[in-house]
RNA sequence: AGGCGCGUAGCUCAGAGGUUAGAGCGCCUGCUUGACACGCAGGAGGUCGGUGGUUCGAGUCCACCCGUGCCUACCA
């Protein structure tokens, strides 16, 4: 630990120098100066030689290059790296890593924009192929390993750009640490986690009816659906008689999918259709005979109160078909359009096949949308269309980066199981310290809403392949009984380019032989191992034991349903524990409507330009009066604050540091008190700090520092220049060194530039791993605590703002000499106000001070305007004390 | 529809049951003071969203309501 006083540079002989205080210090250039220097000096270097508890690791959220950093980011992240400059100034030595998200459909929809290419996986590679200039109209089919290796070329120029940011802000990351979720160390973390997973029994595939979207042809989870308001209509109809039932009414906004219905239900208790319960209808057009079954689902008050249950129109569908075991006609394909069908089938049985067709294939090759119209027209014309369609609006599930309402389409995917182990999540989640706790609360209601298990197969191109082969019978039918997996050691590896074992590349896709798995997984069961990533897990256990489980995941609240559960749920599984203890929850920046910053609104600002104007600190400043989980206010007048707090420091440093000597015993009463003071904020900012209450520590701080420069610092000037001798001269030099000292170390995690430009004047090293202030070190440079001294300050302050009033009231400069100033106030704080006495009188220009007891009250007579005192001359008859 | 936040000066926000509710920005007035004009000093500006309750005492605690944002649900 190095020496936390304040002491100046030494020359050659011993002698004593002055610091080296620039003539006009400045911000700018501050974050090119110390992004180099902290680089090339290691500053936030790693030191992997510590032992767990002396450790500090965070599990940092990859931002997506495929996007660009917006100012959600930088406040976010600044967050966070105030929190890891407080842990290692506290001693504690830092684990922050970056990673780069760049694996997933984001980025594969940049590549395709930006290149203007479109992958076709039947196009062999290749070797020679150089993306067009300008992206072409329409875009260019590439092979898939040319479109991933196009990704991998544009996401490295991205994640350049990105590292310039976060340098240029000053996030204490090291930098040799970081990872990218395509990178080989993630697709090897996530293949092995997905080969544990699969050999417990809790990674299963299946095939069966799956959330799907129709434009990006793949699966998605649960976790990634977003409702939207859109505009529909319900529409009546009539289902012909069966049997000796009667017909029946029911309403739908689906009528397109009446081909694809298998059943009518209704709730068990509604009196109207019970008598209907084990009996058959018939569909309009198609003529198929349906049952009518009850289901506790069914609500007798939406519509008519009886439902047709279609495979599949929504998730609801999935459950009745599921639970009454309905067989399955499923008529939309996964590019979203109507597949051609034989009616007449076992499958697809009809009254009136002949006329079925004639329907059906009026609707073969529609959209949804599409065909809902055509139907419409059919449905009319035969009559069972009852009334006209009637319009509503209602919330549909659509994939959250998609453009059009997802489908329910049966197909082979992967899934993690979650549902039966809610309770067990639940409980983790109580374990986690939430940082506000009340987002605890998010994570809650999505565990407690899950549907069913976590569907992880994607299907798509950039991202980690599934580690598994399938066996190929002789009759050519794959089996996917069994999957042959690879041994840990060979991963991570492609399944469509990797041969199994025993295999060779010729046996693929024959008879015999076997198939790769073609899907790649969910971009978060990828993102839910970053712990794992970061820790070289089942790589390096010895970093592993030190770093996991790690202390802190910070993270924004709109992935709590997706990063964070998946994140819990994967380190359950594997370790059996929590990923983390804490979790910091940041909020969003919202602009001053209270909407969220986003692209999509045209309301985000480049993060990059705002830093250049404003200063890091400044735009630090800002983001660090954001509390954990509040939503913060875009307000460059803040960065503004925050830049004018920065310059601030410097001017005031300089002041400070305008001698080194002389120096000595802390012994008046102003300068103990200053220090007592200071002593106090730094006990209050170290238990907020610790408590991830970093926005009142900077506010303290912020207010310390101000009344610090507008009143100490005014109060102790003329003793510090000397005019009351050597002794009293050294007492308020040391004070102002030590306080100094201390001040800077409490800014400078949220202000690194300028508290490094300051601290590089006078101290070795960098301040920010200079240990963190102490109350102690401060009351030993007091030599004791002096709260009389404290409030002796803050009296003397409130008299001096009194003598200043007077002055501004007058309209008169403020070096105009109070002849006469009589205070009143109890005897208790005239007492402590005689202590300061003399630096009072010259702070305030007072050439008679009296005391009378009484209520507070200060008469001040100024001297004449027409007969104006010069400074000098007043100075010279201030007090009654002699001058040296 | 349920849940979780938020509502305090024109704006952005502090106020952990106890003097007369605070800060910064903005606005107005003055001041080139031996660190700082990227500065200094001062001033004006409030029915603390509403109603009721608990309490000696409520911006703070409770209930209901209004507004606002998000999370979850609602999809026949």
């Amino acid at each position: 630990m190095q020496d936390p006083g304040p002491e100046p540079n030494r020359g050659a002989g011993g002698r004593s120098r002055a610091f080296a205080v620039p003539d006009k210090p400045a911000l700018e250039g501050l974050e090119e100066k110390w992004r180099a220097r902290w680089e090339a000096d290691g500053v936030y270097r790693f030191d992997r030689s510590k032992r767990r508890n002396e450790i500090y690791a965070i599990d940092t959220p990859p931002p997506t290059v495929s996007g660009s950093l917006h100012i959600g980011h930088v406040f976010s992240f600044t967050h966070t790296d105030v929190i890891a400059r407080f842990q290692r100034m506290r001693g504690q030595e830092v684990f922050y890593p970056m990673g780069w998200d760049d694996n997933g459909l984001p980025t594969e929809r940049r590549v395709q924009n930006y290149y203007g290419v479109r992958c076709d996986p039947a196009l062999p590679y290749d070797p020679s192929f150089v993306p067009p200039a300008s992206p072409p109209k329409p875009p260019v089919s590439v092979s898939r390993p040319n479109f991933i290796e196009l990704c991998a070329k544009l996401t490295v120029e991205d994640e350049k750009v990105f590292e310039h940011l976060w340098r240029y802000l000053g996030l204490s990351v090291d930098w040799s640490l970081t990872y990218a979720t395509i990178g080989r160390e993630a697709q090897r973390v996530s293949q092995l986690a997905f080969l544990h997973l699969l050999e417990r029994g809790l990674a299963y595939h299946i095939e069966a009816p799956t959330l799907w979207d129709v434009d990006f042809r793949t699966a998605v989870a649960q976790a990634e659906l977003e409702d939207r308001d859109v505009p529909s209509a319900y529409h009546r109809i009539a289902f012909g008689a069966g049997g000796a039932s009667p017909a029946v009414v029911i309403e739908t906004t689906r009528p397109e999918l009446i081909p694809a219905c298998v059943a009518l239900v209704a709730h068990p208790d509604d009196e109207r259709y019970k008598p209907l319960f084990g009996s058959s209808v018939v569909t309009p057009l198609f003529g198929v005979e349906i049952p009518v079954r009850a289901h506790p689902l069914a609500d007798p008050e939406r519509g008519s109160g009886i439902a047709m249950i279609c495979t599949f129109g929504d998730l609801t569908d999935v459950t009745w078909w599921r639970e009454l075991s309905l067989p399955v006609r499923a008529v939309i394909q996964p590019d979203g359009t109507f597949r051609r069908v034989t009616w007449g089938t076992t499958q697809w049985p009809s009254t009136d096949p002949a006329k079925a067709q004639a329907a059906y294939d009026r609707l073969v090759g529609l959209s949804s949308q599409k065909a809902r119209a055509r139907i419409v027209e059919l449905l009319r014309e035969s009559g069972a269309l009852l009334g006209d369609p009637r319009p509503i609006t209602h919330a549909v599930k659509f994939y959250e980066k998609g453009d059009r309402p997802l489908e329910i389409v049966t197909s082979r995917q992967w899934f993690i199981k979650t549902i039966e182990f809610r309770e067990r999540l639940l409980e983790r989640g109580r374990e986690l310290r939430w940082h506000p706790p009340f987002m605890r609360t998010r994570f809650e209601n999505w565990v407690n809403g899950l549907t069913g298990d976590w569907c992880v197969s994607r299907q798509r191109f950039f991202g980690v392949p599934f580690p598994v082969w399938y066996r190929i019978g002789a009759d050519g039918a794959v089996d996917y009984g069994s999957p042959i997996t690879p041994a840990p050691s060979s991963l991570p590896m492609d399944p469509s380019s990797d041969a199994p074992p025993g295999c060779s590349p010729s046996q693929r896709g024959v008879p015999g032989g076997f198939a790769g798995d073609p899907d790649i997984m969910d971009t978060w069961a990828t993102s839910s191992l970053t712990p794992q990533i970061v820790s070289g897990w089942e790589r390096d256990p010895d970093l592993f034991s030190r770093v996991f489980p790690m202390d802190l995941r910070p993270q924004a609240h709109d992935i709590i349903r997706t990063w964070l559960f998946s994140t819990v749920l994967r380190s359950e599984f594997e370790h059996g524990t929590l990923p983390w203890t804490n979790t910091a929850i940041s909020g969003f920046v919202v602009d001053p409507d209270r909407k969220k910053m986003s692209k999509s609104k045209g309301n985000v600002v480049t993060p990059l330009a705002l830093l250049q104007e404003h200063g890091s600190d400044g735009v630090r400043y800002w983001a660090a009066g954001g509390r954990p989980g509040t939503d913060t206010t875009f307000d460059p007048g803040q960065m503004k604050v925050g830049r004018r707090l920065a310059i601030k420091i410097l001017n005031a440093s300089k002041f400070v540091l305008s001698s080194s000597e002389p120096r000595g015993a802390v012994t008046e009463p102003l300068d103990r008190g200053m220090l007592t003071s200071l002593a106090r904020l730094v006990d209050e900012s170290t238990t907020d700090l610790d408590a991830y209450e970093y926005t009142r520590v900077l506010n303290r701080a912020e207010s310390f520092f101000w009344f610090f420069c507008d009143n100490y610092l005014e109060l102790v000037k003329s003793r510090r220049y000397g005019d009351h001798g050597h002794e009293a001269a050294a007492s308020a030099n040391t004070a102002l060194l030590a306080a100094l000292s201390s001040l800077l170390r409490l800014f400078a995690p949220y202000l690194p530039f300028v508290t490094e430009e300051v601290w590089s004047w006078w101290q070795p090293g960098s301040v920010h791993r200079a240990p963190w202030p102490s109350a102690g070190e401060l009351i030993g440079v007091a030599g004791g605590r002096d709260e009389a001294g404290s409030a002796a300050l803050d009296a003397a302050a409130l008299i001096l703002g009194e003598i200043r009033k007077k002055k501004s009231e007058e309209q008169r400069p403020l070096k105009t000499v109070a002849r006469h100033v009589r205070v009143r106030d109890s005897k208790e704080r005239i007492a402590l106000v005689e202590q300061v006495r003399s630096d009072l009188t010259a702070a305030g220009l007072i050439e008679r001070l009296d005391f009378d007891a009484g209520e507070f009250a200060v008469d001040i007579e100024l001297a004449p305007a027409e007969a104006p005192a010069s400074a000098e001359a007043a100075a010279g008859k201030l007090s009654g004390e002699p001058k040296p």
